[in-house]
DNA sequence: TTTGACCTGGGAACCAATGT
DNA sequence: ACATTGGTTCCCAGGTCAAA
């Protein structure tokens, strides 16, 4: 039908019959299945205008499925009437949720799913996969290692791998999971991450006016030159060794501290617009700092994806994009085109520190969800990786204290290409 | 009931890099 | 030289809900 992709690369699930079949069996729902199976593509323009009315004479009360079937019908329209351009994907079938199972799943919704989570995996979890040979197809194949330990996760990029691959595990619909090493699952994910940073991208560029800290003007930011001229120091820019900071960057810490203090990084005003952004639309960046951003009406990420309270991806996420959109460059690549600022690895070395400080219950890492939870889901009953609210004792400021310096003064190496941040 | 605001995913066109 | 693949950007149709 429709979504015959003429790429080889998305031959669907091989089962004509995928499981989940349609439960609704009552004849009103085989008349229109029937109807959608007599549109060719053949068919003439009239013709389908005709069917079209019928379906629609005949429908007011199937909700999901009908609106699911008539989707299919523009598709098969648009196809009939156009024989010359692409065949295109089936439209977005947007009122899919986890509790929402009475739909037969076809190749094409299914594919659909895996494309969502590629985009819910950008918006929680992480900008990149950790690939070798970017090879999406050899990282979903691949088992979950019995052996791996979260506490060497960026040890390296095996350990990496092991970690997102069960971050994606974690997010994956259950649908999906019998399908998780086909080969069109892993293009269909990745049709999805690269969708969703490129739209991301465009979209934060365009609406940086809702993001940029007040008392800036926006026009700043418009120009790579401007950038670079107003921002590059805001965002690590050490003059004396000619070199992006990946810890001493004001725009990271909420009271734009110049240099790394655990207590302030990641608050930065910048970073939960950011995250408003994406998760809620533009808008809503406006009130985040003041507890007044709210959920629009319209059908947005955080509702798609039941997005209830931050996580560690998401912080970073935003860290990295904040970063990025005040830097020179133009496209959002792991490597900056014009800073040539690592972002993938960088995201590591950030989620690698929160992490370990969740890990080891240190309070700034607690604080820091609580502070986001805060204002981005005030609704919301305590934080997830907060822990709740906790007191403020001088025994927790001192012990924090004395485990940010131990992991200040941890011997370095220095044969990589990024220089020691702590001398 | 219609309109409008706000937001999304994806088609289409395009460009760049890579394969053959 | 041509084909394929990967990625970006512009634009549009569609969902939702409040206001008219």
């Amino acid at each position: 039908m429709s979504q015959s992709l003429s790429h080889s690369r998305s031959p669907g699930p091989d089962s004509p019959s995928p499981p989940g079949t349609p439960d609704t069996s009552c004849d009103h729902i085989a008349h229109l299945k029937s109807l959608i199976l007599l549109c060719a593509p053949r068919k003439s323009g009239r013709e389908l205008a005709e069917l079209r009315a019928k379906l629609s004479a005949s429908v007011d009360d199937e909700g999901r499925v009908v609106q699911h079937l008539k989707h299919r019908l523009i598709d098969v329209e648009n196809e009939a009437s156009n024989p010359n351009k692409r065949s295109r994907r089936s439209r977005n079938h947007r009122t899919e949720g986890i509790e929402e199972q009475t739909v037969e799943l076809t190749a094409t919704e299914l594919e659909t799913r895996a494309r969502q989570t590629g985009r819910k995996f950008v918006i929680l979890c992480g900008l990149w996969l950790c690939l070798a040979d970017d090879d999406y197809d050899a990282f979903f194949k691949a088992d979950p290692d019995d052996e791996y330990d979260a506490e060497l996760r960026f040890n390296s990029d095996d350990d990496i791998r092991q970690g997102q691959l069960r971050e994606v595990l974690d997010i994956l619909p259950d649908d999906l999971m019998p399908f998780r090493k086909r080969t069109w699952l892993a293009q269909a994910f990745k049709d999805g991450m690269n969708s969703q940073r490129s739209h991301t991208r465009t979209r934060l560029r365009k609406d940086v006016h809702h993001i940029v800290p007040e008392g800036i003007p926006a026009a700043r930011v418009a120009t790579q030159q401007s950038r670079i001229q107003h921002f590059r120091s805001l965002i690590g820019w050490d003059e004396e060794k000619n070199r992006y900071s990946i810890w001493n960057v004001p725009f990271l810490h909420g009271n734009e501290s110049a240099t790394l203090d655990f207590d302030e990084v990641f608050r930065h005003p910048v970073l939960l617009k950011i995250f408003a952004c994406i998760i809620r639309g533009s808008a809503s960046a406006d009130g985040v700092m003041r507890g007044t951003s709210r959920l629009p009406r319209a059908n947005v990420m955080q509702r798609i994806h039941h997005i209830e309270y931050t996580m560690p991806g998401a912080i970073v996420d935003s860290a990295i994009w904040a970063i990025w959109l005040f830097s020179g460059d133009e496209d959002f690549l792991p490597t900056g085109d014009f800073t040539a600022i690592n972002y993938r690895d960088r995201h590591d070395e950030y989620l690698d520190k929160i992490l370990e400080g969740l890990r080891r219950q240190q309070k700034w890492a607690r604080d820091l969800f609580v502070f986001w939870d805060s204002h981005l889901f005030p609704s919301t009953n305590g934080s997830h990786y907060g822990g709740g609210v906790q007191q403020d004792h001088e025994e927790d400021r001192g012990e924090i204290e004395d485990a940010t310096d131990a992991m200040l003064n941890m011997p370095t190496v220095s044969d990589a290409e990024d220089e020691d941040e702590v001398d």
